[in-house]
DNA sequence: ACCTGAACACCGTTCAAGT
DNA sequence: ACCTGAACACCGTTCAAGT
């Protein structure tokens, strides 16, 4: 009964953050209640329209103006179908993550794992969102949902408990998302190819400003973190988190 | 040769990106050439203003504006301190990242580090920069550089070679970066105090409305997936980080 | 019912002109 | 050398008025 309460309360109270997860219940509501026109906009041409502004142009470049320019309308015409452009991102951060692909191998839940882990990350890296900007927008959406489901599939199979699999589950999604955000040399738009190169140069000329005496480790291991690739430290990363799940399988002692 | 032509060309190149290692490095080096008067601006004040800004309003309305006005100038004087406000935003965030406490118990290396690890979470979840903003260009700054010596000499006296402490450090960070950036229910300024109830009551309510046939793994772990707290879930996911560190150890076989 | 021109209330950033 | 008024070129969002 205050459950209820609480239930239709929502409809009405503060309206839901964008990307939260009910924020997502309450769009998946509206959306079925909407009749859209032929030929007329709609949520799908939006986001699609805002991937190309963002493949070409980047993000500070993603305006509702510009979106609506494209698209050859008004932008106030926008508002009919998101409410703000915080919206617009979340929808876009969750309809990119359907692009992960989720397969079994049948080689066993370590294989499985692994593959779903660099999946995430090269769709992660490859879409046009910054890493940081999308992720904590995405996560109770239903192209998330979907990835949760097979995470957790793969877990219970392993033979964790429900609640081992259920925190695995989200350790792991906030370990893909946390690597693929930090470290990514010169973020953002301008893009030459240098970027790798740059970012360890400057990283060098970083750790060779620094007072020897203070960071005796960085000193001795400075040429080791400069030259770590963002790949490698990924791969060993991943080692660990599945190092760790397999330690607390029945089987292991 | 070549390096040293790098070097001075950076100065000359392409302006770095906010929060990278280089321009941490080029600010270094601008900072020793500047001569403060005494009641004037600086980089300091601008930044603890800031922090005022952000702890009332939150981050929507620390503009440029705001910040001058707060501190009784043009907001076209802050410009002689920094050149845009994604520069204000890595020297908060770096900023905020000097009240982690590094410290050693004595008791080893997994107690060190699970402490580390802690105040991390607790300095950035404290801080009035969300997550999402300041991680990605806190990364190079002299706090974090700091934190990264600490670890490294953890990590190398546990036992590590100088390379798996280098990578073990940077996946310490990015999981607790991760780990503090998703599932913060309600993010933002509107921080009411319902925030963690009103998510976990969203997230039922999403669950609901799935179709049980294709989520069989959330239905039957969805009320352990809605009622995960942050906490243990960060908990959880510390203890597969140290178990797959251990399995690293030249003792464990 | 849907769409949109025009306006509101802001932004970050620049620069010529002041002290 | 430092500071700043005023302006430039934008923003997101709203809403009355149209079809």
């Amino acid at each position: 009964m205050s459950a209820e309460a609480t239930m239709s309360a929502e409809e009405t109270a503060v309206p839901a953050d964008p990307g939260s997860a009910r924020w997502w219940a309450e769009r998946s509501v509206a959306d079925r209640r909407r009749r859209p026109r032929a030929g007329g906009l709609s949520t799908e041409r939006i986001v699609e329209t805002s991937l190309e502004v963002l493949r070409e142009e980047g993000l500070e470049a993603l305006t509702v103006r510009s979106v609506a320019e494209r698209l050859g309308t008004s932008n106030a015409s926008l508002y009919r179908h998101i409410a703000s452009r915080d919206e617009l991102i979340a929808l876009i951060a969750d309809h990119v993550m359907g692009d992960i692909r989720l397969k079994r191998t049948g080689r066993g839940w370590r294989v499985d794992v692994e593959a779903l882990m660099l999946e995430m990350r090269r769709v992660i890296l490859s879409q046009p969102l910054p890493p940081s900007a999308g992720r904590s927008q995405s996560g109770s959406g239903p192209n998330m949902l979907r990835l949760v489901e097979f995470a957790l599939t793969l877990f219970r199979e392993a033979g964790l408990t429900d609640r081992q699999a259920v925190y695995t589950t989200i350790t792991m999604i906030e370990f893909v998302g946390g690597s693929t955000s930090i470290r990514r040399s010169p973020a953002g738009r301008g893009s030459n190819g240098v970027a790798g190169a740059a970012g360890a140069a400057g990283l060098r000329q970083l750790l060779d400003g620094l007072p020897a005496d203070d960071f005796p480790a960085l000193g001795a291991a400075g040429n080791l973190y400069t030259a770590a690739s963002a790949d490698d430290v990924f791969t060993h990363g991943m080692a660990l988190f599945l190092d760790g799940v397999t330690s607390q399988l029945p089987g292991s002692q």
